[in-house]
DNA sequence: CATAACATGTAAGCAGTTACATGATTCT
DNA sequence: AGAATCATGTAACTGCTTACATGTTATG
């Protein structure tokens, strides 16, 4: 149930409209929460009926005009509840992993193919990293520290240390299934 | 759409009733994918009547009466045709990383009491990741090393790495938080 | 014989994915 | 005028979660 929760967020960061948030949700927010727009276009709506976000004035708010959203009171409510309310960490769903698994019981010729799938993987895995990397550095040089600055590089340092995780873990299982 | 896939694993590594998976799902099968008992039951049922698995001959298939199931021919075929097709890797949509987010636009409280929850996760995922160190030890000690252990203990090794680094930015976002 | 633990399921609802629909604006 | 791009949506489906239902076996 955080959707609506990333979509307040953004919102609160920025005023957008429904394909500007998609963009920042392939980009910047993406790095923690992705989501589509068919799944962004409904909860704004939703957003919009529970009284949390508001379109802006516009002189024609038709079919295939931009829409901007504003946060009003109740969403900052809302937002900052969720955020007090402690959840606990959601258990590990990894397909590749599985699949790794997989290959185990399923025999050679699908070893084969997971070597090979790993290295893809990793490559993107890099390009990744090395994406990451270059907003760290854009966004976060000298100068930029002020408290809201210092949370969003944290978590971006989450980002970048997870794409670590998965570019060391799977160097180091291509070398394994290597020297077989 | 991988569920099928993992029930197909385990019941390959050791034919079981739902319930044997449901606890297996809860430790070993837990470190790459986690299910119900719901889950595991409506999905054994869908493979039965696919002709992938089959319950095994027992005097009374009540209900409240254990039913094992084992894969069949098609199941195997189905397991391994699923590995050979690449897949590519899931984007992140990680909770704690945007409620550390939203508390950066909601507020000086809101920090406060993300403080507490990180504290909160960082000690059970230094508890999970001291159950896998456990776990590699017994499971991965001296002369386990047949090709499908090798592959076993690769995947473990993936989710230890991943504790690792959850426990690793915990403490970096703690200290972070804490020289404000 | 009551209770706990074992064991298998059903049903409703919500979230995410995939495919498709439609209008407006800009470019050639 | 046609094509590409911008922009907002609808609909159907699949998978996961939460709550509930029900029977069996072992134990004190």
């Amino acid at each position: 149930m955080s959707l609506p929760h990333a979509i307040l967020t953004a919102l609160l960061e920025k005023p957008s409209s429904g394909l500007e948030l998609t963009r920042r949700f392939d980009r910047s927010i993406g790095y923690f929460w992705s989501a589509t727009h068919q799944q962004i276009y409904r909860e704004l709506g939703k957003l919009e009926e529970a009284g949390q976000i508001r379109a802006l004035p516009s002189p024609v708010p038709l079919r295939g005009q931009k829409k901007e959203y504003e946060v009003l009171p109740a969403g900052r409510d809302e937002l900052t509840g969720w955020v007090l309310r402690s959840e606990d960490p959601k258990p590990i769903r990894d397909a590749l992993l599985l699949r790794l698994r997989a290959a185990a019981v399923a025999g050679p010729r699908a070893v084969d193919a997971m070597e090979a799938e790993l290295a893809r993987h990793l490559a993107m895995h890099e390009a990744q990293l090395a994406e990451y990397l270059d907003m760290e550095r854009r966004q976060f040089g000298p100068g930029r520290d002020s408290e809201a600055d210092r949370l969003r590089h944290l978590v971006l340092r989450g980002g970048i240390e997870l794409e670590r995780f998965w570019t060391d873990w799977l160097t180091e299982a291509l070398a394994s299934l290597r020297t077989r």
